[in-house]
DNA sequence: CGGGTGCCCATACGATCGTATAGGCTCCGA
DNA sequence: TCGGAGCCTATACGATCGTATGGGCACCCG
C-alpha cells in the first residue's frame, strides 16, 4: 500500500518487491498477490510483466546473480593470510551490507533445491572455489585443507547466519546490519576461519 | 501410501511422518494431507489426534527436544582442545547419524522465525553456550574469542549444512549421511574450528 | 447383553493460491 | 486524426490449503 517511489518502472518496482518478499517469506510463500500490493500495483500487472512465478523468480535470480559477480569477481590475492582474511571478510560484509535482501534472498534460494536455485548455487560455489583455488596455489592455505568444505563454509556461515536472521538478532540483541552488529559478526567470522576457536597451539603442531 | 510399520500408534506414525515431511518441504508447505498420506492414514485421522496443524507442530517439537537434550546434556570438558573438538565433532555427527530427520527438522524450525521455532532455538543455544562456557572456564578456549558468535557458528555450520543438504549433495557427489560424507564433514568442520582454514603462522608472516 | 468410549474415515466449507482472459487508458507515429 | 502498442486493472476458474462436522467400527465395562 506503500506509494513506491516512481522513479522505477513497474517491472522494476515488481521486481525488487519480489526480491524482498521472496527473501522474507520465502519463494513458495510469497505470493504473487503479496509481492504485487508491496509493489503498489495490481497483481494482474505482474503477470504481464514477467507471465508467470517461474518468470518473475527468473528475473530475480537474474538480477542477483549480476549484483553477486560484480561484487566478487575481482578479489586480490596477495598479502599475508591474515591481509587476506580480513580483505575477504570485510568485502562480504560489504556487500551484505549493501544489498541485504539480495543476499537474504541468496539464502532463501538455496533452501529451495529446485533448478533454480541449484544453478545460483552452482555459480556462487564457482566464484567462493575460485577464490579458495588463488589462495591454495599461493599456498596461503593450510595444505591439508579440504577445499570443497572449506568453500561449504564460507558460504553457510555467511548465508546461514542471514537465513536464521531474525532468530539470531533476538539472541544477540541488536540487528545484524546496524553499525555494531555486522562488525562484530564481520570480526567473529573472519577470526574463526583464521584461527579456529580454540586456544593457539604453543609451539609445534602436534600430528595427531 | 507406502504400508506403514504397524508396531507404533497412529498418532506415533503420523508424528514420525510430521518431522520427516517438515525437514523435507518446510513447516508451511508440508500440509497435512501429505502428513498423512506419507503416514498412511487419512487426514482426518491427524487433526483427531492433533487438533490442528499447529498441535502437530507441538507435538514435533517436544519430540525433537527431548532427543536433543538426551544426546548434548553431558558433553565432557577435560583433555587438550584437540580432544574436545574431536569429542565435540564426533558427537555431534553421531546425532545426526541416528537422527537425521530430527536434524533437518530443527534447522527448518530456526527459519520459521514464529514462536514454536523461537523456542527451540533458545533452548538448543543454551545447550551450546552452556558447553562453551564450560570450555572457556577451564582455558581450553582463545581468549579473545566472541562466545556468543561461536555458539552461533556451531549452529550455523552444522544445522547450516543440512538445511542445504540436498544442494550440498549434489555438489559433493555423494550423500551426506554416507559413510565418507558425514566423516568428511566432521573432519573439515572440527579442523575448522581448531585450526581455521589459513596455513599455520610460522615464525613471521610470509610476505606474499 | 447393551451402551459408551476411543480410533478412524469421508465430506464439506471458506480462504488463498497461480493463472487465464478481457477491457481501459495514454501516448506516439503515419 | 486515428489506430495500434504498451502499461495497467478487474474478474473468473480450478486446485489446494486448514478446519469443522458427522458417521462407522472395535472393544470394554456395567
Amino acid at each position: 500500500m506503500a506509494i513506491p517511489p516512481s522513479d522505477l518502472t513497474g517491472a522494476a518496482r515488481i521486481r525488487d518487491a519480489a526480491l524482498r518478499q521472496f527473501a522474507a517469506r520465502g519463494v513458495a510463500a510469497a505470493s504473487i498477490r503479496h509481492v504485487a500490493k508491496a509493489a503498489g500495483v495490481s497483481p494482474g500487472l505482474v503477470q504481464h510483466h514477467f507471465r508467470s512465478k517461474a518468470g518473475l523468480r527468473q528475473a530475480v535470480d537474474a538480477f542477483v546473480m549480476r549484483r553477486a559477480v560484480e561484487s566478487f569477481g575481482d578479489l586480490i590475492v596477495e598479502g599475508s593470510p591474515e591481509e587476506n582474511a580480513r580483505k575477504l571478510g570485510s568485502r562480504i560484509a560489504a556487500f551484505i551490507r549493501a544489498n541485504p535482501a539480495v543476499f537474504a534472498y541468496i539464502g532463501r534460494s538455496l533452501l529451495e533445491a529446485d533448478a533454480p536455485g541449484r544453478e545460483l548455487f552452482d555459480r556462487l560455489l564457482l566464484v567462493a572455489r575460485a577464490q579458495l583455488d588463488r589462495l591454495f596455489t599461493k599456498r596461503l592455505l593450510r595444505k591439508d585443507l579440504d577445499l570443497e568444505w572449506a568453500a561449504l563454509h564460507l558460504i553457510l556461515i555467511n548465508v546461514g547466519a542471514f537465513l536464521l536472521a531474525p532468530t539470531l538478532e533476538r539472541y544477540l540483541g541488536t540487528s545484524l546490519l546496524g553499525g555494531t552488529g555486522m562488525g562484530r559478526m564481520e570480526k567473529a567470522t573472519t577470526d574463526l576461519f583464521l584461527k579456529g576457536i580454540y586456544r593457539q597451539r604453543t609451539r609445534q603442531t602436534p600430528r595427531r
